[in-house]
DNA sequence: CGATCTGTTGCATGATATGAAACTTGTTGC
DNA sequence: GCAACAAGTTTCATATCATGCAACAGATCG
């Protein structure tokens, strides 16, 4: 473990989206250095592109090079690949955002998001982590997750975003038995007011959840009549993106 | 400057899509480090997230923490965010590969890419940096670029892609004099044989060049009689996001 | 103008990253 | 089945190199 490495990814994970921009002082705060020290680690960072100075300001940003080392991340790359197409046409024929997400342990991450056509710009929800009980691609996943894994996640203690989220395992464990029966699963306003999801898994031959595709919006749009048209397309997308696959 | 997080990057850096994967001995071997340090970094550049292990192979590829830092990558993300609806509209519209690009230095830099419904895959160009005179995207930039930055452009050697790539100055600045009077910028073939594409600048009130959109797709679906439409689609759609801009 | 905050730069110190070599582990060849 | 080889990790002594302090330089503000 090299220590200054690890200070300076420190700093890079330093910021989100609610702190785009920080000063040396901000961030050495933040990681527990000493300003010198992170001046100097952002420095070399700022050489290696990966952090950039805001031309106004003098704070630090993020810098292009991580979207250009991003476009090189394997992890999934064919899976990604072969589903956009395929995501390019839901999102058309919904005009609605639409995602894949992939288990990562008890999370969900999001690998890809397509904007519709039309619309305004929705958050970037791509490389968020998410529990997989208030999300629709969360659900699509657990509903066909085998046993060993799925008891893990009904035991643990199921965390409460709105007064919608469902923290009860057994109603959870009936909504799940539900999905495999129609194939699709629904969020409705679980993780954030307002936020309605659709979603259905890419499971390979033996069964076993891969992926999950969502089509998503805000609640006016994504209304309850829609739902079963939006299920019926998100499961023909699942499907193909599957018979791709194999 | 701090070596060993020079050394750290250097060793992200060393992958590209060519080599998404790599061994302890490729990496210190390509970067010039011993294996023992190489080693050390990479074990903590994946306790970071920034790199993997290939579970088969003990192998090292690059992390999935870096599309997530990506995503918080602020630098013209305005413009990408505003641009991306009508890209998509664009891209559907067209069938074909839609590009967001900027100018950097003398380089074009893929800033987003949408891939049409119905698609095979394309490669990923996010990220990359073209020369300005072999594409679409910076022929657009180069026409409308003032006098002391553009001709440094002409005055430096064009580098040949292939037989079709314009390297004679004069022979590109009648070609720049023509797009400023049709409005959009084409190249067929001329940095790879097969690939042909159609851009319009986005300008500012100024007149100054920020950005271009393109269509891009292979040559038998790309022919010569569809130029003029599609010309027509890319001038739209930078107008439009010229006009979201301002 | 003084006061405060931010960021960079010398400098002495020693913590820490380094390279050589030893050691594992896995693979290939005979 | 064993030897030879390659890839990768770990140990250890060494001195390089990162560190924290303090002083300095700009900027912002009252």
């Amino acid at each position: 473990m090299i220590q200054s490495v690890q200070r300076a990814a420190a700093l890079l994970k330093a910021f989100d989206s609610d702190t785009p921009e920080l000063g040396v002082n901000d961030l050495s705060r933040r990681v527990g250095l000493h300003k010198s020290t992170a001046s100097r680690l952002l420095a070399t960072l700022e050489h290696a592109g990966l952090v950039e100075r805001v031309p106004g300001t003098e704070k630090y940003r993020l810098g292009f090079e991580l979207v250009r080392l991003a476009g090189y991340v394997r992890h999934y790359g064919d899976l990604r690949e072969l589903a956009r197409p395929v995501l390019a046409d839901l999102a058309a024929q919904t005009s609605e955002t639409v995602h894949l997400a992939v288990l990562d342990g008890d999370e969900v991450i999001n690998l890809e998001q397509i904007e519709a056509p039309h619309m305004l710009r929705e958050a970037n929800w791509v490389g968020r982590r998410t529990p997989l009980h208030c999300v629709a691609n969360g659900k699509a996943l657990l509903a066909w997750l085998p046993d060993p894994q799925s008891a893990a996640i009904y035991a643990a203690p199921l965390a409460q975003y709105t007064d919608r989220t469902i923290t009860d395992p057994h109603l959870l464990r009936r909504q799940m038995a539900q999905v495999r029966r129609c194939g699709y699963a629904v969020a409705l306003g679980e993780i954030e007011i307002g936020l309605h999801a659709v979603a259905a898994a890419i499971c390979d031959r033996d069964g076993l959840p891969l992926a999950a595709v969502s089509v998503s919006g805000p609640a006016y749009r994504v209304t309850p009549q829609r739902i079963d048209a939006l299920g019926a397309l998100v499961v023909a997308a699942a499907t193909t993106i599957a018979g791709r696959m194999l």
